[in-house]
DNA sequence: CTCGTTGTGATGTATATACAACTGACAGCG
DNA sequence: CGCTGTCAGTTGTATATACATCACAACGAG
């Protein structure tokens, strides 16, 4: 069982990948959610925590706590949305800074992991990734 | 950035997969990690927990803290190993039935990842993990 | 034998993640 | 207008994970 296990093997692969990314993001102390996080944001000006989510395939949840650690690093502002319900979220010029500083690194960390994954593993992941966001979009 | 980075797209792919052995275990109350320790320990007698960790590249503080929640609920027993520094795992009857209880649906699970996989997603996994693992194994 | 090193686990602290339940606000319906 | 259902976000609770550090035992060199 242990031998063939598709969670287990999936899970090792994305720890392994996102440990590249956080060792190399490590002296910007930006994890690599955090940065695709303020990616989008910069992209998109002011949007929502759930347009944010969505756009990633993150849980609400998951997306509540992390947009509050960045607030908490004053990364990103947030305001109140069109309707009362609803939030916007903004880069802050830290944030910019950080985004800015982080790239090269993020850079970095995705060669090395083309390089450990390979160009067919590289492809692999693609591919599923994209299967996995069309098949849930329709959830959406 | 967000379009393109793996760590991001590996986690994703992890969480689903995860999530669909998690959906299939969840009347059983155990997860696909702690299923994986649980086929391990019956598999391989008493056994370290650093051992089991190895084999399963998991990290030893993951794995400590794991083992405490399946000692919590009595299906796996900890006993003092050879040397007063290491402790033998061993699985217990209720654990043998989570084990029963889980298999098919695990096999279940791994039916439908593989469906949503694809057979050559799959194999991409098994090639992938293969060669973290083996990858790792230097570093052992 | 003593000291420094290494191996095994535990623990502190922090992030990511899930699911369920909750709150508040809106929107459409009768 | 008042209900009811839905949407956005938060919070409770639990697991998985990482890295650093600690405690302790065991081992090996001198």
């Amino acid at each position: 069982m242990a031998a063939e296990c598709l969670a287990m093997r999936s899970r090792l692969i994305g720890r392994t990948v996102t440990g590249i990314y956080d060792d190399a993001l490590r002296p910007v102390g930006v994890t690599a959610g955090q940065l695709n996080i303020l990616a989008v944001v910069v992209r998109r000006g002011p949007i929502s925590p759930g347009e944010v989510a969505r756009r990633l395939n993150i849980e609400k949840s998951t997306m509540s706590r992390t947009v509050e650690r960045m607030k908490r690093n004053a990364w990103l502002e947030i305001s109140p949305g069109e309707s009362a319900r609803s939030q916007e979220l903004r880069i802050t010029k830290a944030g910019r800074r950080v985004l800015e500083e982080a790239e090269p690194m993020w850079r970095e960390a995705q060669r090395r992991a083309r390089e450990i994954l390979g160009s067919s593993g590289v492809e692999a992941i693609h591919q599923l990734a994209a299967a996995i966001r069309e098949r849930t979009a329709w959830a959406q």
